[in-house]
DNA sequence: ATACGATTGAAACAATCGTTTAATTCGATT
DNA sequence: AATCGAATTAAACGATTGTTTCAATCGTAT
């Protein structure tokens, strides 16, 4: 059938990889081909423009990322609705779990370049694919915190993303500690982040 | 002496705009030379290059941000050195305030996108220059929370300042109501966020 | 008025961009 | 073995990139 590495797919990891490094606009589809080993051409011919590559890349981890985070949900929800933790752990496990994957790590920065991109047709399309997943969280995520205003849930919720997006990056002050491994590191941010949010959601 | 207006403040206000929409590879010295009305070689002129201008239009707001953080934080240390509220406020209030001004609120989103750039040169850049004002807020935080480690101070600090960014750039969730001006939705974020990262910091 | 350095202008530079073409090679089906 | 569509290749397309050149212009001090 399909080779285990065809060129479609050496173009996405390598794709994947660049634009995290270089962004979107920085990457050309030159260094994409030539990492990848392929022809300049085979990107137009399997994926019709830079454009609709961007969304691939996209839409191959982020199905997957969607998928665990909701299947994790309802069975936390399902086991016990009240569990703010549990909730947190199924929003925020599944994004890290994407930094112990080298392309994933690569993606993570991807993502977190493109909440940084005005480029509308780019918000739009994460909005409008994956918007329905951060509601089915919002909905849990008021049961456990009645007292919270839909507005004041959705403020804080964006907070928490912000954060994760943060920690997952490797943004700010953090540094993964020489002696500790990729593991290790992103299990101690998925715990001090939970605490965090979970402290600033109750506020 | 100087126009008030002259060639190079034209241009960096056009490259801030510009770089917010578009990003840096993803904005043309065309664009900027054409949106600030000035010949393209003006540019080269004036900044040496395309580089240059990315830095020099760092410099311009993380100078004057940086400034007004430390002033607010070295006089709410000195009514009350174990006021948490306070600092978080000399944190977050300059750079939310930025949003008000119409170039300031294109810096707020040319900030978040360099945050996401793996760019070391540009992360270095920021680092050397502004790490230290990070470095004097998180003494002062750490006297209110003697509790915490400096570990577990900096990765809180981590969150703030990506719930911060978050919220800055307008994204996620939440979207400013259409009745609602502009210096209010700023208002609105800096109060929901402080009580979300004090909470999250005291947790 | 004249001269001079600072600034701006139009034009062009080589390099690279995303995309397309057309010929070729490959692999599966008849 | 012959055939046909899918996949890959080399080459080139026009457009745009950052940068440079050099002459024209400006403002200022002599």
């Amino acid at each position: 059938m399909t080779n285990h590495f065809n060129t479609k797919e050496r173009i996405l990891h390598a794709a994947e990889d660049l634009f995290a490094q270089h962004g979107f606009a920085g990457t050309s589809l030159r260094q994409v081909t030539s990492r990848a080993d392929v022809n300049i051409a085979a990107v137009n011919y399997h994926f019709g423009s830079k454009e609709n590559l961007v969304h691939e890349v996209f839409k191959h981890r982020m199905d997957e990322m969607s998928e665990k985070r909701l299947s994790a949900l309802s069975e936390t929800v399902a086991r016990d609705p009240a569990d703010l933790h549990g909730i947190l752990l199924a929003f925020i496990q599944p994004a890290l779990a994407l930094t112990l994957d080298r392309h994933g790590a690569s993606f993570v920065r991807v993502l977190a370049r493109a909440y940084a991109e005005k480029n509308d047709g780019l918000r739009n399309f994460l909005s409008e694919n994956y918007g329905q997943v951060l509601r089915e969280f919002a909905k849990a995520m008021a049961v456990c915190l009645p007292q919270l205003s839909k507005e004041e849930l959705y403020w804080r919720m964006d907070f928490t993303a912000g954060a994760l997006t943060y920690a997952m990056a490797d943004f700010g002050l953090i540094r993964r500690q020489p002696g500790m491994t990729e593991k290790a590191h992103c299990e101690k941010a998925a715990q001090h982040l939970i605490a965090f949010a979970q402290a600033g959601l109750r506020a």
